[in-house]
DNA sequence: CCTTGTATTGAACGGCCGTTCATATAACCA
DNA sequence: TGGTTATATGAACGGCCGTTCAATACAAGG
Protein backbone atom coordinates (compact mmCIF):
# COMPACT_ATOMS: atom_id res chain seq x y z
CA UNK A 1 0.00 0.00 0.00
CA UNK A 2 1.47 2.97 -1.21
CA UNK A 3 0.54 6.67 -2.15
CA UNK A 4 -2.45 6.72 0.03
CA UNK A 5 -4.55 10.26 -0.52
CA UNK A 6 -3.46 13.64 0.70
CA UNK A 7 0.02 11.77 1.12
CA UNK A 8 3.13 13.13 -1.19
CA UNK A 9 6.44 14.64 -1.01
CA UNK A 10 5.70 18.41 -0.41
CA UNK A 11 4.27 17.27 2.72
CA UNK A 12 6.51 14.27 3.69
CA UNK A 13 9.66 15.66 3.63
CA UNK A 14 9.06 18.82 6.16
CA UNK A 15 7.70 16.08 8.54
CA UNK A 16 10.57 13.71 8.26
CA UNK A 17 12.70 17.17 9.04
CA UNK A 18 10.43 18.23 11.53
CA UNK A 19 10.21 14.83 13.55
CA UNK A 20 14.21 14.41 13.15
CA UNK A 21 14.50 17.80 14.80
CA UNK A 22 12.48 16.99 17.77
CA UNK A 23 13.68 13.53 18.45
CA UNK A 24 17.29 14.83 17.94
CA UNK A 25 16.72 17.60 20.00
CA UNK A 26 15.32 15.30 22.93
CA UNK A 27 17.37 12.30 22.94
CA UNK A 28 20.68 13.23 20.72
CA UNK A 29 21.64 12.24 17.24
CA UNK A 30 23.05 8.75 18.36
CA UNK A 31 20.00 8.11 20.79
CA UNK A 32 17.67 8.06 17.23
CA UNK A 33 17.23 5.74 14.42
CA UNK A 34 15.93 6.01 11.33
CA UNK A 35 12.89 3.49 12.50
CA UNK A 36 11.96 5.96 14.98
CA UNK A 37 11.38 8.77 12.69
CA UNK A 38 9.84 6.80 10.57
CA UNK A 39 7.48 5.64 13.09
CA UNK A 40 6.53 9.13 13.92
CA UNK A 41 5.78 10.73 10.41
CA UNK A 42 3.95 7.02 10.37
CA UNK A 43 6.25 5.60 7.41
CA UNK A 44 8.36 2.92 7.22
CA UNK A 45 12.01 3.41 7.67
CA UNK A 46 13.33 2.67 4.10
CA UNK A 47 10.70 5.10 3.03
CA UNK A 48 13.32 8.25 4.16
CA UNK A 49 15.88 7.49 1.71
CA UNK A 50 13.63 9.12 -0.91
CA UNK A 51 14.00 12.27 1.41
CA UNK A 52 17.78 12.39 2.49
CA UNK A 53 20.42 10.28 1.46
CA UNK A 54 21.85 8.91 4.77
CA UNK A 55 21.00 10.13 8.24
CA UNK A 56 24.52 12.58 8.86
CA UNK A 57 23.22 14.04 5.81
CA UNK A 58 19.59 14.64 7.53
CA UNK A 59 21.24 16.48 10.68
CA UNK A 60 23.66 18.20 8.53
CA UNK A 61 20.71 19.79 6.71
CA UNK A 62 18.85 20.09 9.76
CA UNK A 63 21.99 22.25 10.98
CA UNK A 64 22.58 24.12 8.02
CA UNK A 65 19.08 24.98 7.45
CA UNK A 66 18.96 26.56 11.24
CA UNK A 67 22.30 28.66 10.62
CA UNK A 68 20.86 30.15 7.55
CA UNK A 69 17.50 31.05 8.38
CA UNK A 70 19.20 32.62 11.92
CA UNK A 71 21.51 34.53 9.46
CA UNK A 72 18.63 35.60 7.10
CA UNK A 73 16.14 36.73 10.08
CA UNK A 74 19.08 39.13 11.66
CA UNK A 75 19.30 41.67 9.05
CA UNK A 76 22.05 44.29 9.27
CA UNK A 77 20.85 47.14 11.01
CA UNK A 78 22.52 50.50 11.26
CA UNK A 79 22.32 53.41 13.92
CA UNK A 80 24.63 53.71 16.55
CA UNK A 81 26.15 50.66 18.42
CA UNK A 82 24.96 51.22 21.69
CA UNK A 83 21.11 50.76 19.12
CA UNK A 84 22.27 48.04 17.86
CA UNK A 85 23.78 46.49 20.63
CA UNK A 86 20.24 46.29 21.94
CA UNK A 87 18.90 45.20 18.99
CA UNK A 88 21.28 42.36 18.95
CA UNK A 89 20.59 41.10 22.20
CA UNK A 90 16.81 41.24 22.32
CA UNK A 91 16.53 39.48 18.55
CA UNK A 92 19.11 36.60 19.69
CA UNK A 93 17.32 35.81 22.47
CA UNK A 94 13.87 35.88 21.29
CA UNK A 95 14.98 33.91 18.65
CA UNK A 96 16.79 30.97 20.61
CA UNK A 97 13.67 30.96 22.75
CA UNK A 98 11.24 30.22 19.33
CA UNK A 99 13.83 27.93 17.76
CA UNK A 100 15.23 25.91 21.14
CA UNK A 101 15.01 22.87 19.19
CA UNK A 102 17.23 24.23 16.35
CA UNK A 103 19.44 26.14 18.75
CA UNK A 104 19.88 22.99 20.99
CA UNK A 105 20.82 20.77 18.56
CA UNK A 106 23.42 23.38 16.85
CA UNK A 107 24.82 22.96 20.10
CA UNK A 108 24.97 19.85 20.88
CA UNK A 109 25.32 17.91 17.62
CA UNK A 110 27.88 19.49 16.24
CA UNK A 111 30.48 16.69 16.76
CA UNK A 112 28.49 14.31 14.88
CA UNK A 113 29.03 15.85 11.96
CA UNK A 114 31.24 14.81 9.26
CA UNK A 115 34.85 17.34 9.06
CA UNK A 116 33.59 18.88 6.17
CA UNK A 117 30.05 19.38 7.17
CA UNK A 118 31.65 20.67 10.63
CA UNK A 119 33.73 23.12 8.88
CA UNK A 120 30.54 24.56 7.09
CA UNK A 121 28.28 24.74 9.81
CA UNK A 122 31.41 26.32 12.14
CA UNK A 123 31.63 28.92 9.34
CA UNK A 124 28.32 29.42 9.10
CA UNK A 125 28.20 30.13 12.95
CA UNK A 126 31.33 32.82 13.07
CA UNK A 127 29.97 34.88 10.48
CA UNK A 128 26.97 35.26 12.63
CA UNK A 129 28.82 36.21 15.87
CA UNK A 130 30.79 38.65 13.57
CA UNK A 131 27.91 40.35 13.53
CA UNK A 132 28.49 41.44 17.33
CA UNK A 133 32.07 41.00 17.05
CA UNK A 134 31.46 44.67 14.87
CA UNK A 135 29.09 46.53 17.00
CA UNK A 136 31.75 46.18 19.87
CA UNK A 137 34.11 47.36 17.73
CA UNK A 138 32.49 50.12 16.63
CA UNK A 139 31.09 50.94 19.82
CA UNK A 140 34.63 50.38 20.56
CA UNK A 141 36.05 52.63 18.46
CA UNK A 142 33.75 56.06 19.12
CA UNK A 143 34.89 55.61 23.19
CA UNK A 144 31.34 54.50 23.88
CA UNK A 145 32.12 50.88 24.84
CA UNK A 146 35.10 49.50 26.75
CA UNK A 147 36.34 46.15 25.23
CA UNK A 148 39.06 44.57 26.27
CA UNK A 149 39.24 41.93 24.00
CA UNK A 150 36.15 41.58 21.18
CA UNK A 151 36.59 38.21 20.20
CA UNK A 152 36.45 37.14 23.93
CA UNK A 153 33.63 40.27 24.67
CA UNK A 154 31.77 38.51 21.35
CA UNK A 155 32.30 34.83 23.36
CA UNK A 156 31.27 35.96 26.60
CA UNK A 157 28.09 37.71 25.67
CA UNK A 158 26.67 35.11 23.25
CA UNK A 159 27.16 32.52 25.93
CA UNK A 160 25.35 34.60 28.35
CA UNK A 161 22.17 35.02 25.98
CA UNK A 162 22.70 31.44 24.88
CA UNK A 163 22.33 30.77 28.62
CA UNK A 164 18.65 31.90 28.97
CA UNK A 165 17.45 29.10 26.57
CA UNK A 166 18.45 26.19 29.57
CA UNK A 167 16.29 27.96 32.37
CA UNK A 168 13.38 29.83 30.42
CA UNK A 169 9.74 28.85 30.75
CA UNK A 170 6.83 30.96 29.68
CA UNK A 171 5.01 30.17 32.37
CA UNK A 172 7.90 31.28 34.43
CA UNK A 173 8.30 33.73 37.32
CA UNK A 174 9.64 36.33 34.90
CA UNK A 175 8.09 37.49 31.71
CA UNK A 176 9.89 37.47 28.18
CA UNK A 177 9.87 41.63 28.05
CA UNK A 178 11.67 41.21 31.84
CA UNK A 179 14.32 38.30 30.38
CA UNK A 180 15.02 40.79 27.56
CA UNK A 181 15.34 44.05 29.93
CA UNK A 182 17.81 42.83 32.19
CA UNK A 183 20.15 40.73 29.59
CA UNK A 184 20.44 44.49 27.71
CA UNK A 185 21.44 46.01 30.70
CA UNK A 186 24.06 42.73 32.00
CA UNK A 187 25.49 42.89 28.20
CA UNK A 188 25.75 46.66 28.42
CA UNK A 189 27.54 46.60 31.89
CA UNK A 190 29.83 44.12 30.53
CA UNK A 191 31.59 45.99 28.24
CA UNK A 192 31.37 49.48 30.35
CA UNK A 193 27.93 51.16 28.45
CA UNK A 194 26.22 53.25 30.50
CA UNK B 1 44.19 -15.92 29.82
CA UNK B 2 43.13 -13.37 32.81
CA UNK B 3 44.95 -11.49 36.10
CA UNK B 4 48.09 -10.81 34.32
CA UNK B 5 50.79 -9.47 36.32
CA UNK B 6 50.12 -5.61 37.54
CA UNK B 7 46.54 -5.82 36.69
CA UNK B 8 43.87 -5.36 39.90
CA UNK B 9 40.76 -3.98 40.61
CA UNK B 10 42.29 -0.96 42.62
CA UNK B 11 43.99 -0.06 39.33
CA UNK B 12 41.44 -1.26 36.92
CA UNK B 13 38.28 0.33 38.10
CA UNK B 14 40.00 3.89 37.71
CA UNK B 15 41.44 3.20 34.51
CA UNK B 16 37.29 2.05 33.09
CA UNK B 17 36.09 5.32 34.77
CA UNK B 18 39.00 7.49 32.97
CA UNK B 19 38.39 5.75 29.66
CA UNK B 20 34.80 6.10 29.45
CA UNK B 21 34.61 9.73 30.95
CA UNK B 22 36.89 11.04 27.53
CA UNK B 23 34.88 8.66 25.30
CA UNK B 24 31.69 9.80 26.46
CA UNK B 25 33.03 13.65 26.23
CA UNK B 26 34.52 13.37 22.56
CA UNK B 27 31.44 11.04 21.16
CA UNK B 28 28.35 11.27 23.16
CA UNK B 29 27.17 8.67 25.55
CA UNK B 30 24.80 7.08 23.46
CA UNK B 31 27.54 6.85 20.67
CA UNK B 32 30.09 4.52 22.87
CA UNK B 33 29.59 1.42 23.32
CA UNK B 34 31.24 -0.89 26.18
CA UNK B 35 33.41 -2.76 23.67
CA UNK B 36 35.09 0.60 22.83
CA UNK B 37 35.47 1.02 26.37
CA UNK B 38 36.83 -2.24 27.00
CA UNK B 39 38.91 -1.70 24.37
CA UNK B 40 40.45 1.26 25.75
CA UNK B 41 41.10 -0.35 29.02
CA UNK B 42 42.68 -3.67 27.07
CA UNK B 43 39.85 -6.01 28.59
CA UNK B 44 36.96 -7.81 26.78
CA UNK B 45 33.38 -5.96 27.11
CA UNK B 46 32.55 -8.79 30.04
CA UNK B 47 34.82 -7.71 32.38
CA UNK B 48 33.60 -3.62 32.66
CA UNK B 49 30.81 -5.71 34.66
CA UNK B 50 32.80 -6.51 37.44
CA UNK B 51 33.19 -2.71 38.13
CA UNK B 52 30.08 -1.27 37.15
CA UNK B 53 26.14 -2.72 37.15
CA UNK B 54 25.38 -1.10 33.73
CA UNK B 55 26.14 1.50 31.34
CA UNK B 56 23.33 4.03 32.57
CA UNK B 57 25.51 3.76 36.39
CA UNK B 58 28.95 4.26 34.74
CA UNK B 59 27.25 7.27 33.16
CA UNK B 60 25.55 8.58 36.63
CA UNK B 61 29.23 7.63 38.78
CA UNK B 62 30.96 9.42 36.65
CA UNK B 63 28.71 12.95 36.79
CA UNK B 64 28.14 12.51 40.37
CA UNK B 65 31.37 12.38 40.88
CA UNK B 66 32.33 15.42 39.35
CA UNK B 67 29.40 17.27 41.13
CA UNK B 68 31.32 16.79 44.68
CA UNK B 69 34.54 17.30 43.61
CA UNK B 70 32.90 20.57 42.26
CA UNK B 71 31.78 21.53 45.40
CA UNK B 72 34.27 20.04 47.40
CA UNK B 73 37.13 22.16 45.86
CA UNK B 74 34.90 25.23 46.42
CA UNK B 75 35.32 25.61 49.74
CA UNK B 76 32.99 28.16 51.54
CA UNK B 77 35.22 31.59 51.11
CA UNK B 78 34.67 34.30 53.23
CA UNK B 79 34.70 38.00 53.04
CA UNK B 80 33.11 41.08 50.94
CA UNK B 81 30.92 40.15 48.34
CA UNK B 82 33.09 42.01 45.71
CA UNK B 83 35.79 39.64 46.88
CA UNK B 84 33.54 36.53 47.06
CA UNK B 85 32.65 37.05 43.99
CA UNK B 86 35.93 37.37 42.42
CA UNK B 87 36.97 34.31 44.01
CA UNK B 88 34.27 32.77 42.18
CA UNK B 89 34.04 34.07 39.28
CA UNK B 90 38.01 33.09 39.17
CA UNK B 91 37.62 29.38 40.86
CA UNK B 92 34.67 28.59 38.17
CA UNK B 93 36.58 29.07 35.24
CA UNK B 94 40.23 27.84 36.03
CA UNK B 95 37.92 24.44 37.62
CA UNK B 96 36.35 24.12 34.62
CA UNK B 97 39.48 24.93 32.60
CA UNK B 98 41.02 22.07 34.03
CA UNK B 99 38.12 19.38 34.15
CA UNK B 100 37.16 20.50 30.98
CA UNK B 101 35.78 16.67 29.69
CA UNK B 102 33.92 15.79 33.39
CA UNK B 103 32.34 19.45 32.75
CA UNK B 104 31.85 18.94 29.02
CA UNK B 105 29.90 15.57 29.77
CA UNK B 106 27.84 17.03 32.92
CA UNK B 107 25.73 19.42 30.56
CA UNK B 108 25.80 17.38 27.71
CA UNK B 109 24.44 14.11 29.15
CA UNK B 110 21.97 14.93 31.90
CA UNK B 111 19.71 13.94 29.46
CA UNK B 112 20.62 10.27 28.90
CA UNK B 113 20.19 10.07 33.36
CA UNK B 114 16.99 8.49 34.56
CA UNK B 115 14.32 10.68 36.36
CA UNK B 116 15.85 9.99 39.72
CA UNK B 117 19.61 10.50 38.66
CA UNK B 118 18.77 13.49 36.55
CA UNK B 119 17.13 14.71 39.82
CA UNK B 120 20.12 14.16 42.11
CA UNK B 121 22.75 15.61 39.40
CA UNK B 122 20.61 18.72 39.25
CA UNK B 123 20.04 18.75 43.33
CA UNK B 124 23.82 18.89 43.50
CA UNK B 125 23.94 21.59 40.31
CA UNK B 126 21.58 23.87 42.40
CA UNK B 127 23.31 23.48 45.66
CA UNK B 128 26.43 24.72 43.11
CA UNK B 129 24.76 27.54 42.03
CA UNK B 130 22.87 28.82 45.25
CA UNK B 131 26.55 29.43 46.41
CA UNK B 132 27.06 32.60 43.63
CA UNK B 133 23.49 33.43 44.33
CA UNK B 134 23.83 33.69 48.05
CA UNK B 135 27.60 35.98 47.01
CA UNK B 136 24.92 38.56 44.90
CA UNK B 137 22.35 38.76 47.21
CA UNK B 138 25.09 39.87 50.30
CA UNK B 139 26.23 42.27 47.78
CA UNK B 140 22.93 43.74 46.51
CA UNK B 141 21.64 44.15 50.72
CA UNK B 142 24.42 46.08 50.84
CA UNK B 143 24.11 48.21 48.24
CA UNK B 144 27.16 46.95 46.46
CA UNK B 145 25.49 45.12 43.27
CA UNK B 146 22.88 46.32 41.64
CA UNK B 147 20.79 43.18 40.55
CA UNK B 148 17.47 43.11 39.15
CA UNK B 149 16.93 39.52 39.82
CA UNK B 150 19.34 37.42 42.07
CA UNK B 151 18.89 33.86 39.92
CA UNK B 152 18.60 34.93 36.70
CA UNK B 153 22.13 36.92 37.35
CA UNK B 154 23.28 34.19 38.55
CA UNK B 155 22.30 32.01 35.46
CA UNK B 156 23.81 34.64 33.76
CA UNK B 157 27.10 34.83 35.23
CA UNK B 158 27.59 31.28 34.92
CA UNK B 159 26.39 30.48 31.19
CA UNK B 160 29.53 33.48 30.60
CA UNK B 161 32.22 31.51 32.68
CA UNK B 162 30.94 28.32 31.24
CA UNK B 163 31.65 29.50 27.66
CA UNK B 164 35.28 29.85 28.32
CA UNK B 165 35.22 26.23 27.89
CA UNK B 166 34.30 26.24 24.43
CA UNK B 167 36.86 28.45 22.66
CA UNK B 168 39.89 28.66 25.64
CA UNK B 169 42.79 26.71 24.09
CA UNK B 170 46.30 26.82 26.20
CA UNK B 171 48.35 28.08 23.06
CA UNK B 172 45.82 30.84 22.40
CA UNK B 173 46.28 34.32 21.63
CA UNK B 174 44.98 35.36 25.41
CA UNK B 175 46.73 33.91 28.18
CA UNK B 176 44.71 32.49 31.20
CA UNK B 177 45.07 34.92 33.76
CA UNK B 178 44.09 37.55 31.18
CA UNK B 179 40.97 35.37 30.33
CA UNK B 180 40.26 35.60 34.20
CA UNK B 181 40.83 39.24 34.60
CA UNK B 182 38.61 40.49 31.48
CA UNK B 183 35.74 37.89 33.39
CA UNK B 184 35.76 39.02 36.43
CA UNK B 185 35.29 42.85 35.02
CA UNK B 186 32.70 41.73 32.97
CA UNK B 187 30.73 39.38 35.65
CA UNK B 188 31.29 42.98 38.16
CA UNK B 189 30.16 45.05 35.08
CA UNK B 190 27.45 42.43 34.86
CA UNK B 191 25.74 43.59 38.16
CA UNK B 192 26.83 47.15 38.18
CA UNK B 193 30.11 46.55 40.27
CA UNK B 194 32.32 49.01 39.97
C1' DC C 1 52.57 -27.78 46.49
C1' DC C 2 47.94 -27.32 46.77
C1' DT C 3 43.85 -24.86 47.66
C1' DT C 4 41.14 -20.83 47.49
C1' DG C 5 39.35 -16.63 45.69
C1' DT C 6 39.82 -12.91 42.40
C1' DA C 7 40.10 -11.20 37.77
C1' DT C 8 39.17 -12.10 33.27
C1' DT C 9 37.94 -14.43 28.93
C1' DG C 10 35.14 -15.69 25.12
C1' DA C 11 31.02 -17.26 23.53
C1' DA C 12 26.35 -16.61 23.46
C1' DC C 13 21.65 -14.20 24.04
C1' DG C 14 17.89 -11.53 21.83
C1' DG C 15 17.46 -7.31 19.79
C1' DC C 16 18.11 -3.16 17.21
C1' DC C 17 21.01 -0.60 13.80
C1' DG C 18 21.50 2.01 8.88
C1' DT C 19 20.73 0.96 4.42
C1' DT C 20 19.15 -1.43 0.02
C1' DC C 21 15.89 -3.20 -3.14
C1' DA C 22 12.29 -5.73 -5.51
C1' DT C 23 7.60 -4.99 -5.43
C1' DA C 24 3.11 -2.64 -5.23
C1' DT C 25 -0.09 0.97 -5.31
C1' DA C 26 -2.19 5.56 -6.16
C1' DA C 27 -2.31 9.74 -8.75
C1' DC C 28 -1.57 11.96 -12.99
C1' DC C 29 -1.36 12.52 -18.20
C1' DA C 30 -2.36 11.43 -22.85
C1' DT D 1 -8.99 4.15 -20.38
C1' DG D 2 -4.40 2.79 -20.10
C1' DG D 3 0.42 3.75 -19.37
C1' DT D 4 3.74 6.24 -16.66
C1' DT D 5 5.73 7.96 -12.67
C1' DA D 6 6.07 9.26 -7.93
C1' DT D 7 5.59 7.34 -3.41
C1' DA D 8 5.76 3.80 -0.21
C1' DT D 9 6.11 -1.07 1.64
C1' DG D 10 8.28 -4.90 3.87
C1' DA D 11 11.73 -8.10 3.84
C1' DA D 12 16.40 -8.72 3.92
C1' DC D 13 21.60 -7.58 4.56
C1' DG D 14 25.62 -7.71 7.64
C1' DG D 15 26.85 -5.77 11.75
C1' DC D 16 26.97 -3.98 16.36
C1' DC D 17 24.47 -3.41 20.80
C1' DG D 18 24.21 -4.24 26.33
C1' DT D 19 24.40 -7.89 29.17
C1' DT D 20 25.08 -12.71 31.13
C1' DC D 21 27.66 -16.67 32.40
C1' DA D 22 30.34 -20.94 32.49
C1' DA D 23 35.05 -21.80 32.09
C1' DT D 24 39.75 -20.47 33.07
C1' DA D 25 44.08 -18.47 34.47
C1' DC D 26 46.54 -16.43 37.84
C1' DA D 27 48.16 -14.60 42.63
C1' DA D 28 48.16 -15.29 47.26
C1' DG D 29 47.81 -18.02 51.65
C1' DG D 30 48.52 -22.12 54.23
Amino acid sequence: MARRTGSSAEVTGPRIRSAALRLFARHGYAAVSMRQIATEVGLQAGALYLYTPDKQTLLYDLLRGHMEDLLAAYGAPDGPPEARLRQFVRFHIAYNLDHADEVFLSYMELRNLEPANFAAIEGLRRSYEDRLSQILRDGAERGEFHVADVRLATMAIIAMLNGVNTWYRQSGRLSREEVLAIHEAMAKGMIGAR
